[in-house]
DNA sequence: TTAGTGAACTAACAAGTGTTAGTTTTTGTT
DNA sequence: AACAAAAACTAACACTTGTTAGTTCACTAA
């Protein structure tokens, strides 16, 4: 395992105070008290404010697109894809929690890469919704305007980051296992 | 139908400004050019950046806590409080949009009223629990750890605001309609 | 020892921040 | 027309912002 260098602690750091008070909020001065040093050393290792957060939401949001293009072209039926789906928000989320609060919260603040952002994140919702298309077709799943049924799925694994560390003694496929069930088995009985 | 003092038209396009980059990312001059005036001419109506947010965030919050009160004391079953909750969060995400984004994501930028906000938002979601909870204890619901349980479904709601704008089409009781069945029932077949 | 490198520092910059003071203009009422 | 009040303005303030330039210091390789 090999140690995390300067420029991954700044970012790590960067990242968590992100989470705290959003991007706009924290100030480089900050991110170097939080580092041990001052503002003007934080630029031996890193290029700039900008940077530290195209970096942190950049390799998140292609993470998720390219997962999410495995599921989508694979042969499981749509109930399957979408426990998929499911457990790879847990396992990204889990991993990189203050990252995806930048990924939430501040991506509107991205500048060179916004645009290349948005395309990512269209072409995962577009995946989303074809598989659920794709289900309703098939009387997979129910007939309900499928940008509903993605809103309401997509928003609670996208805020997974918020909830996931206030319980550590929560077991990550117990976690999947019961998203599974309240969103899609739904919970009344 | 009383026409808007200049204050509420501030503090209504503050809010729309808040939802589209943040309050920290708003300037008192971006909302002046807004508004169609100098940044020092907001000050003959409104107190102060924080003053603005402060009114934003404070009266919505006490009219979810207000509402989930009414809900919780009433001697409606489990999952009758559960559709009314999911009816309270339309009403009042559509009523006010760009409010919901401010109370989302900006909370933690009140300043003298921070506590009170956490205190209303604590209480909030001990009744939402307890609901649950009961729920759980009749039967009436599935037996799954209640905070995974508020947390799906609370996220979903408090989300809304993201969406409710994009789809004119959609009427309101329809929304609430889809929502319980999503939220509730499920979407498998 | 010497030379070089990486990583910290101090000092400073130009621009932008919320806000106040004082003044002028607009508006509505007598 | 005259007056008061409301609401705009200009100018400035003290402070904070991201970032750069130039310097110092500890460490390593020769």
């Amino acid at each position: 395992m090999k140690s995390e260098t300067r420029q991954q602690e700044i970012i790590r750091v960067a990242a968590k105070l992100f989470k705290e008070k959003g991007y706009s909020a924290v100030t480089m001065r900050d991110l170097a008290k939080a580092m041990g040093m001052k503002a003007a050393s934080l630029y031996n290792h890193i290029k700039s404010k900008q940077d530290i957060l195209k970096t942190i939401i950049i390799s998140l949001a292609q993470e998720f697109t390219e997962g999410m293009q495995l599921i989508q072209s694979s042969d499981a039926n749509c109930i399957d894809k979408l426990n998929k789906i499911i457990e790879l928000h847990v396992k990204i989320s889990s991993q990189n929690i203050y990252g995806m609060a930048s990924l939430n919260n501040d991506w509107m603040h991205l500048e060179e890469k916004l645009d290349y952002y948005q395309q990512l994140r269209d072409d995962y919702e577009n995946d989303f919704r074809n598989i659920l298309k794709s289900g309703i077709a098939s009387g997979e799943i129910i007939d309900i305007k499928p940008d509903v049924m993605m809103f309401s799925i997509l928003t609670t694994l996208r805020s997974l980051y918020m909830w996931i560390p206030k319980k550590e003694d929560i077991n990550l496929e117990e976690l999947s296992n019961s998203l599974s069930q309240i969103l899609i088995k739904g919970i009344n009985n």
